[in-house]
This record gives structure tokens, sequence and C-alpha cells, in this order.
DNA sequence: AGGTATTCACATGAAACTATTCTCTGAGTTAGG
DNA sequence: TAACTCAGAGAATAGTTTCATGTGAATACCTGT
């Protein structure tokens, strides 16, 4: 049956260029990660002395978005395991995102998700913190081990808690007898050590490594290795790779987007009907990334934001070459008046504009207009075609 | 003319408040022995 | 008597409001020439 199916969508879809898809998507785990291994075997070498039961230093890991980051101490991880398996060493390594929200963004909630990996439970809330970390430490006290925790963007947590919480995590060893923690941090923020609190800075950081940005050239190797394994053969046309590979490198060499690309590329040509990727699509596959993340931002955006967007696309309509917050302010709270939607005060609107330029959508700069005071000037960066599809999204999605 | 002081229109920060979500607790209820 | 249900208590979060303070430069206001 299922192998019937697959003929079907197989003759629909002659042109079919993949060979492996996800071997292009982030979550994928290649065999090697080129131009890491340098790297790679710092963090070996620091975490070795945890094969040997003892505590390891903690270490921090820095780098821009998609440099390796994760992916090469997830590798480290696993290799590590599977040796400590071998020799029955009893170790232990998690890895927690805490960006994700939902899942891990708050001191209550990192640990619970660490105490969940670890094999315990605790309710999704309603537990002083306090308690959650005695449980915790049980968990962690239960049988002589060693727990080395792995914060993948720690920065994202930290400015949403405070640095408290990587002072008793780095702290907690003195309250343990049996067993030790380690923790490694992941920060894309270059500058977060330097905001960290001093004694948490020394502890954290015993071991620092720099994963630097990768140039256009080692770029086109990690595309290349996952392009043979993800790609039919001659299935890109020359340049495609060395294309990609320039439009990544453009913005910090960002290995993930660079990626991406890839990928979009090979689905634009694939629908097109083309039987080789050619360096259009890829031009076309750039336009369709930014595109893509302001469309789904919009659309998944409250409906404040929407307002919100909604008068500053309207500000932009009527044809005036600036717009400062309260212009805005004032369109958008006729337009929550006349759909009856409760107004914001502008000091939240503020702040929604502010995320709006965090996101990419708008480009916000704080002028001073002197006499006239201080405000935001706002532009839109969504290409003018765009601005009325955006516009007909919101529209729908408010129901105006 | 040149120098200071004002002043605007917000930005930016911090604290406090609100609604909501989630669990736990224990009283009251039910069903079976 | 054990199991079950369900309202209420407590804890925590997200999204906001309230209050307070900050700020860059165009303009108003001096000052001495």
């Amino acid at each position: 049956m299922v192998g019937e199916l697959d003929k079907i969508f197989d003759s629909f879809s002659q042109k079919n260029l993949f060979k492996n898809k996800a071997v292009l998507q982030s979550q994928y785990t290649p065999e090697n990660i080129p131009h890491r291994e340098k790297q790679i075997e710092q963090v070996a070498t620091i975490l070795a002395p945890a094969l040997r039961g003892e505590r390891p230093s903690n270490l921090f890991i820095y780098g821009q978005t998609g440099t390796g980051k994760t992916l090469s101490a997830l590798y480290v991880k696993d290799e590590m395991l599977k040796r400590a398996r071998r020799e029955n060493v009893p170790l232990k390594i998690e890895y927690i995102n805490c960006k994700y929200k939902k899942v891990s963004d708050t001191e209550y909630r990192i640990l619970a998700e660490i105490i969940k990996k670890l094999g315990g439970s605790v309710p999704a809330t309603g537990l002083p913190t306090g308690q959650v970390y005695n449980k915790f430490l049980e968990l962690v006290e239960s049988e002589k081990q060693l727990v080395i925790i792995i914060l993948d963007e720690i920065d994202q947590a930290v400015n949403k808690i405070s640095d408290n919480f990587l002072y008793n995590l780095t702290r907690l060893n003195s309250e343990l007898s049996k067993s030790q923690i380690g923790v490694i941090g992941i920060t894309n923020d270059l500058k977060f050590l330097e905001s960290l609190d001093p004694r948490v800075r020394s502890s954290l950081s015993e071991e620092e490594i720099l994963f630097p940005t990768y140039n256009a050239l080692q770029l086109q190797d990690i595309l290349k290795s996952r392009a043979a394994e993800s790609f039919k053969e001659n299935a890109l046309e020359d340049g495609v790779i060395s294309k990609c590979a320039a439009y990544a490198a453009r913005t910090h060499g960002d290995a993930r987007r660079a990626l991406a690309l890839l990928m979009v590329s090979g689905d634009i040509a694939e629908r097109m009907g083309c039987d080789r990727v050619k360096i259009e699509h890829v031009d076309m596959a750039n336009e369709k990334i930014d595109k893509d993340k302001i469309t789904s931002f919009v659309e998944s955006a409250p409906r404040q934001f929407q307002l919100v967007l909604l008068s500053i696309i309207d500000l932009i309509e009527k044809g005036q070459g600036n717009i400062f917050t309260g212009d805005i302010y004032n369109i958008y709270s006729d337009l929550c008046l006349k759909s009856k939607i409760e107004v914001l005060t502008q000091r939240r609107v503020s702040d929604i504009i502010a995320e709006f330029d965090m996101a990419g959508v708008i480009n916000a700069r704080v002028i001073s207009k002197g006499r006239h005071g201080r405000t935001r000037e706002i532009k839109l960066t969504i290409p003018d075609q765009e601005i009325k599809k955006i516009k007909s999204i919101l529209i729908e999605t408010l129901n105006i």
C-alpha cells in the first residue's frame, strides 16, 4: 500500500531534485562538522576529565548564530555519552535550550526541564522555586554521578531572570557531596560575559571558547558536504553553492542561513519544474526567506501588534516621509476605538514598536527633533510590492 | 556672534497590578464491601 | 472505607499600567562686543 502511494507521489513530482532533504534542516546532526575540528577538540579536552569521574571545568562557548556552537556541543555530548556507557562511567549530560518559550525561559522552567530530563518530575508550575531546587539536588544526589548541563542561548535566560540563577547553579557543587555538576553555557551575545556579575563570570567561564564566523569558502565546504547527501547527483548548477555561501557570508557567516537558502532554492527549482537548481533560484530563495520571516511574524503576532503595524502601513500609504511614534499612536488609538478593541497606553505601544524593530519588520531609529522632542523615526522594511499583501493579511486576521 | 539654558515628545526603567494558568489540598460525595 | 470530584488556595507568568526619570538638539534667551 505504502509503496503504491509512493509511486503515485513519485510520478507526481517527476522533477525530484532531493535525495534526502532532512540533511539540510537545522535539526540534522551531520557526521562530520567541517572547519570546527579545532573547537570540537578544545571542547573535548576541557570535558575529558568527566570520563574519569572528575568534574570538568565550567565552559563558556560563544559565537554568532549559525557558527556551529550547538552542533559541536551536541556532537561532543553524544560522543562522550557513548564512551561513558562503554566504560560504565556514571555521567549524564543534558542539553537545555533556554530560548524556546513555553519550554523553558524562566528559572523555574529550566530547572523543571532539567529535572524531567534527569528522570524526575515536577508540576509545570505551582511550587515555590526553592522546593524545585531541593528536588533537583535530591535527584542529583540520589546516586554518585557527574551531571553536565548544557545551557544553550543562556543569555536569553539571564536577561529574563537575573544572573542569580547561574550563580546558584555554579555554587551548587558546594552543597553536593556525592555528585558534581558542570555547566556549559552557550550564547551568541558576544557582550554577554561582560554584563554578568563578576562572581558568576569567573565561575561560569573557567574556560572559554570562541566560535569564529565562517567565511564564504568555509561555508562552501559545509554546503558541499551537505549537498552531496541531500541533493541528487548533478542537481545543482555550477555556482549555486558559492552563491548561497556568498549570501550567507554577507550576514555574518551564518551557516544555518546558508543551508536554508540552499534548501529553499531547491524547493523553488523543483516547483518550477527545472531539472537543476539555477543561480537565479538562489536569488529568489533569498527574497523568499526574508519575506516569509516577516509574513509569518505578522500573521502570528498578537492583535495589538497587528493593529500597530496596520497603523504604520496606513501612515506609509498616506505618503508621509517620516513616521514618528506619536503619529502611530494617534492612528492606532483611532483604529482601536473604531473596532472596539481596548486602547493600550503609549508606553506599551512604544515597546511594541521596539519589538517590531527587533523582529526586523520595521527600522526604527531614535532621533531628536530638538525643540520638538525626541522620538523614533520609523521605516518599514517590507518591500513596496509586499505591503499590500501584508495589509490584506492584517485586515483579514483582524476582521475589520 | 557666541554661549547657555529651556523645552519638547518621547525613550527608557522600575514597580505594581491583573488575568490566567497550573497544581495541590482537603472537604464533600459516591460506590462498593 | 477507599476512590472520586471539585472548589479554593497558592505560585508563577504574560501583558500591561503607573510612576519616574532621562535625553539630544532646535530654539529661546542672554551677554558682551
